[in-house]
RNA sequence: GAGCCACUAGCUCAGUUGGCAGAGCACCGGACUUUUAAUCCGGGUGUCCGGGGUUCGAAUCCCUGGUGGCUCACCA
């Protein structure tokens, strides 16, 4: 396209600022030189420079985004960023002759190509002296301003890819989560785990009580749900002798945001064939500890202004004790109606009709949760709210499950896998009942996987834990949506 | 879904009791050959989130709509 044509900006005033920039692009393009191409050969990154500035005598390249200009007449001096980290470039009318004049329609935000003799300056900075230098990407619009960053969090959301150039926690976070999942893969794969894809749409959404996202396939006429859990695959993969597998991707819940919710969000599940919920407390401590100390150095963590010590082993606390802890004796309730008249003695707003084990799973939300600062494994939930869950011998209605906590956050769900096929038809029989009673979160019935339990599943430990909670826990994140790349927003009405 | 709060220049933010729309950075013009939040001189670039109302006069008060944040509810 000509220059002279372009998208108007919403507003005037930007408008000025935008104009100015393609003013330059056209100069530049005016004096031969093509702004989005150019040979990006680059011999080293900024810091790659930075730290051997004082043992390379030749020539380097490198190449990024221009973050600062300070114009001194006959020099100039810039900061060049790249995914390492910046270096300062010296451009002189000596070393540059004619071409000097090109840097005056360099702009904040621009891509370029530089090469030249690193050297420090009188403060010590390390430079590189251009020698010779091509803009490779041209910026039409102005940066945020450069020490406060952009703070609207609507437009960091929004424009993450401005988020990323200017505000660099945010970019170090993402990183970081690159590498936490990583680090987990690795963690995994050494203990002998094999990683695996399961479908994301199928006909049934189960492995978890939530509601799923609905879609349409057009060719086979044929309703499609997104799945909220990846459970009943894997463990229909421990059925066909995988034994130890895993898979990390995104799960769909149709449900609220918060700074805790994402209706996307990614799950870690993993299923281990001869193991039980006792492994799987091992396993998610040794892996959270692992993981701290990898990517942040220590197994003790600051999160929300507090010392988290990720240390194994963790404390377990069942959920009984935890209740009785806040005066709630559950062995006192005859039935569900004793459960919710505590509820409301408790002032704990619990619906109508429902269980004695949705009571607990809410006292616990509202009592005991906010006290979890350092990790806790609650173990031992109410079998009505865990379907997929092994009883556990000397207390039937209880399973053999828990929910990791720390920082008063649940990171996770694990049990003892529930193998038993007619047990498994019950409960999700049992789940039918309380959706008639219009539970639309409860589980539905799923013949294949119970088909799937009757040629035999070997007592499995199974652990998911949510990924996004977990980088929160090891960035010292306050809101899911620091930590996910493009969180879902409303969009934009056009034209306001 | 409910309550509270916020929205002013490209960005970060002031704006008093209702009385001419402001600052820093960015940007434009000028000076400047080792600066680094460069400095110095000059320039304010605006649908005060949208719409309606009260008023001689509204960024400011009222109503309404939008978006976001927080708290709650639901969930991991």
């Amino acid at each position: 396209m000509r220059g002279g044509l372009m998208r108007l900006p919403a507003n005037e005033s930007e408008s000025d600022l935008v104009k100015a920039r393609y003013d330059n692009l056209e100069k530049l393009r005016e004096r031969g030189i093509r702004p989005y191409e150019g040979d990006v050969q680059a011999t080293h990154t900024a810091d790659e420079v930075s730290e051997k500035v004082d043992s390379i005598d030749e020539e380097v390249s490198t190449a990024g985004r221009i973050l600062a200009v300070r114009s001194h007449g006959k020099i100039t001096f810039m900061d060049l960023m790249d995914r390492s980290g910046e270096i300062q470039l010296y451009f002189a009318h000596d070393d540059l002759q004619d071409d000097y004049e090109v840097v005056d329609l360099l702009d904040i935000g621009d891509l370029i190509w530089v090469a030249g003799k690193p050297f420090r300056t009188r403060t010590e900075e390390p430079t590189v002296r251009v020698a010779d230098f091509d803009i490779v990407g041209k910026c039409l619009h102005p940066l945020p301003e450069k020490w406060h960053g952009l703070t609207d969090e609507d437009l960091r959301y929004r424009q993450r890819y401005v988020d990323l150039v200017v505000n660099e926690d945010a970019f170090d976070t993402h990183v970081t989560r690159s590498k936490i999942v990583s680090e987990m893969r690795k963690f995994l794969e050494e203990r002998d785990f094999l990683e695996v894809e399961t479908p994301v749409m199928s006909t049934l959404a189960g492995g978890a009580t939530a509601r799923p996202f609905i879609t349409y396939h057009n060719a086979l006429d044929m309703r499609l749900y997104l799945r909220i859990a990846t459970e009943l695959y894997l463990k229909r993969l421990i059925v066909g002798g995988f034994e130890r597998v895993f898979e990390i991707g995104k799960v769909f819940r149709n449900e609220g945001i918060s700074t805790q919710h994402n209706p996307e969000y990614t799950l870690l599940e993993l299923y281990q064939a001869y193991s039980d919920y006792e492994g799987m407390m091992g396993l998610t401590e040794d892996m959270v500890a692992h993981l701290a100390e990898t990517i942040t150095g220590s197994t003790e963590v600051e999160y929300d202004g507090e010392m988290i010590d990720l240390s194994p082993p963790w404390r377990r606390l069942r959920v009984v004790d935890a209740l009785a802890g806040e005066g709630v004796d559950v062995s006192a309730w005859q039935d569900d109606e004793d459960a919710r008249a505590e509820a409301e003695r408790l002032g704990v707003e619990v619906e109508s009709g429902v269980s004695r084990g949705k009571v607990m799973e809410k006292l616990l939300d509202r009592l005991v949760l906010p006290d979890l600062v350092q990790p806790t494994f609650l173990m031992d939930y109410p079998v009505d709210i865990s379907p997929l869950a092994k009883r556990k011998d000397n207390e039937p209605e209880f399973t053999y499950r828990f929910e990791p906590v720390v920082g008063c956050m649940e990171i996770g769900n694990a049990f003892s896998e529930l193998n038993d096929p007619h047990e498994q038809r019950r409960r999700f029989e049992q789940q039918l009942e309380q959706r008639a009673r219009g539970d639309d979160e409860a589980h539905v019935m799923d013949e294949d996987f119970i088909k799937a339990l009757e040629y035999g599943m070997p007592p499995t430990g199974g652990l998911g834990i949510g990924v996004d909670r977990l980088v929160m826990l090891l960035t010292d994140s306050q809101s899911i949506r620091e930590v996910i790349l493009f969180p879902l927003l409303r969009p934009l009405e056009e034209g306001g």
